[in-house]
RNA sequence: GUCCCCAUCGUCUAGAGGCCUAGGACACUGCCCUUUCACGGCAAUAACAGGGGUUCGAAUCCCCUUGGGGACGCCA
């Protein structure tokens, strides 16, 4: 009889500026993988660089994964806070011969490091102070993993398939700093043991570190997790995806640009990942499907467009309540108090087809909330001396409808339209300009009647 | 430079030896619908990086070349 071992799963950022949509991605697969097997995502704050880590960052960390709707069932953890673990752990590697103190200052380093580049070979460390033992006591030094020399490190990543790195190729990398403090790849191994990680699903650029790491936790005598490394996402460039090529990255930009969190998680999943020819999923969905060994090896893309449209159609298709919170605050953002004016989920219902993005149809929405007078030039152009007789009298038809609904109002128009002999967009136009101060705008019985029949009123009286 | 990874339409991808004269989606273009703007419908353009093998048969397996990306830090 085995017992499956559950699945867990971690994100790991380090707080050095906002949530990267590649960062998103990552903790979405780790996320999904997780649910998937009912297992546990854990969030972990990886602040060793006490220099460039921020509480800001954290804070930014935190409300991205939050608006996106990534929920973690531990932590978050701080790595700061265990610094007293990682030393102890260190001690205990010292003590047992597979770490070792290095006296090496960083000129000689730095020399060591140009020779090697000088002679074309990879830059690592000699392994100089390996078995020097005559050092004094309190002389400044950093401690060095003792890597192995010879055989080689084989995994079996989730992605990549078997994949092996000779020892020779590497180095005794430091573990603890100078000033005591521990490094990157000595605090992943010491948590990811601890927490008891059993996938590690991150970035690609973390593949070469993936030997030094296993080297470590068979040094701690722990279990070695399961490595999936997820492809790169590129700009459009094909470069490393970055804003320098006008591509947003940050998660919570795309709030501000006006995305659905589900549109952006959904383009996200899609990037690196499919499920034969579906293209649309709901979270749910996601967490069935969703499987870390089907991801792409290759790196992708950005594609902004595709993101755009992936947003629009969720916008069409969900309940106008599900994105009304979303709309409401990009209206707030533009100084709109929602209170006085018609229900948002009218407003998204009229507008949803015409809107690409949240702030897009928030933009398009403020007549609905402001006394919007359109330009005078567009007034001489529509709103002429022989159309104002077509004005009146549909003002006075309108005021006297009872039931204001689209249909009702739409045959008001036809009406008074065939009563002047005019083309419906003759009489639709003017009406448009004097009810949202421009010349765009949802349906105009559907305008009307969101609008309401006071505000309709009120600004057909203006002009005639 | 050294090591590692990757390679199907412009982009995201389907494809696990015959189902492929390579499918879908986005974008682009054209047409239709239409009171504005859109939505929608229909249609069209568009790819297996190159070269060698293996095999009766290769987009699919192997090798080389080329191209791209990543790592090489007392950053993560």
């Amino acid at each position: 009889m085995t017992t499956v071992k559950e699945v867990r799963t971690r994100f790991a950022p380090s707080p050095t500026g906002y949530l990267h949509v590649g960062s998103a991605r990552t903790a979405l697969y780790s996320y999904l993988y997780a649910k998937k097997h009912k297992g546990i995502f854990i969030l972990r704050i990886e602040d060793t660089d006490l220099e460039r880590s921020s509480q800001e960052s954290v804070q930014a960390i935190l409300d991205g994964m939050e608006w996106l709707g990534l929920k973690y069932d531990d932590g978050p953890y701080y790595q700061t806070h265990r610094f007293d673990r990682y030393k102890a752990v260190a001690q205990e590697l010292i003590a047992q011969k597979k770490a070792y103190k290095c006296y090496c200052s960083k000129e000689r380093l730095e020399k060591l490091r140009n020779q090697q580049m000088a002679d074309k070979a990879k830059p690592r460390y000699d392994g100089l102070c390996r078995n020097i033992k005559d050092h004094p006591e309190n002389t400044p030094h950093v401690i060095r993993f003792l890597n192995p020399d010879d055989g080689e490190v084989v995994f079996d990543d989730a992605v990549h398939g078997k994949t092996a790195f000779r020892n020779n190729e590497l180095d005794d990398l430091i573990i603890v700093r100078t000033d005591g403090s521990p490094t990157y790849n000595f605090t992943v191994v010491v948590d990811d043991w601890e927490m008891k990680i059993t996938h590690v699903i991150r970035g690609d650029d973390h593949l070469n570190n993936t030997p030094r790491q296993i080297n470590i936790l068979k040094a701690l005598g722990a279990e070695i997790p399961i490595y999936a490394h997820i492809p790169m996402i590129l700009g459009t460039d094909g470069k490393k995806l970055s804003k320098r090529d006008g591509t947003t990255v940050s998660v919570m930009q795309y709030r501000e640009e006006g995305f659905l969190p589900h549109a952006l998680l959904n383009y996200l999943v899609r990037l690196g990942w499919s499920h034969g020819d579906q293209e649309i999923f709901s979270l749910k969905e996601m967490e069935e499907l969703f499987d870390i060994t089907d991801v792409n090896k290759a790196a992708a893309s950005f594609n902004t467009s595709k993101l755009i449209w992936l947003n629009q159609h969720f916008l069409k298709t969900d309940a106008p309540s599900e994105s009304s919170h979303e709309f409401a605050w990009h209206l707030s953002k533009l100084g709109i108090d929602i209170s006085n004016g018609p229900l948002l989920t009218d407003i998204i219902n009229i507008q949803k087809e015409r809107a690409k993005t949240l702030k897009e149809m928030a933009e398009r929405s403020l007549f609905f909330f402001q006394d919007i007078t359109a330009p005078k030039e567009l007034q001489e152009k529509h709103i002429t001396e022989t159309i104002k007789p077509a004005l009146k009298l549909l003002k006075e038809q309108l005021e006297n409808l009872a039931d204001f609904s689209d249909e009702p109002i739409h045959d008001i128009l036809n009406t008074v339209a065939a009563k002047f002999e005019l083309k419906l967009g003759d009489l639709a136009q003017p009406v448009r300009v004097i009810l949202t101060g421009g010349t765009v705008s949802p349906p105009l019985q559907s305008t009307i009647r969101v609008l309401g029949k006071i505000a309709v009123i009120n600004k057909l009286s203006r002009f005639i």
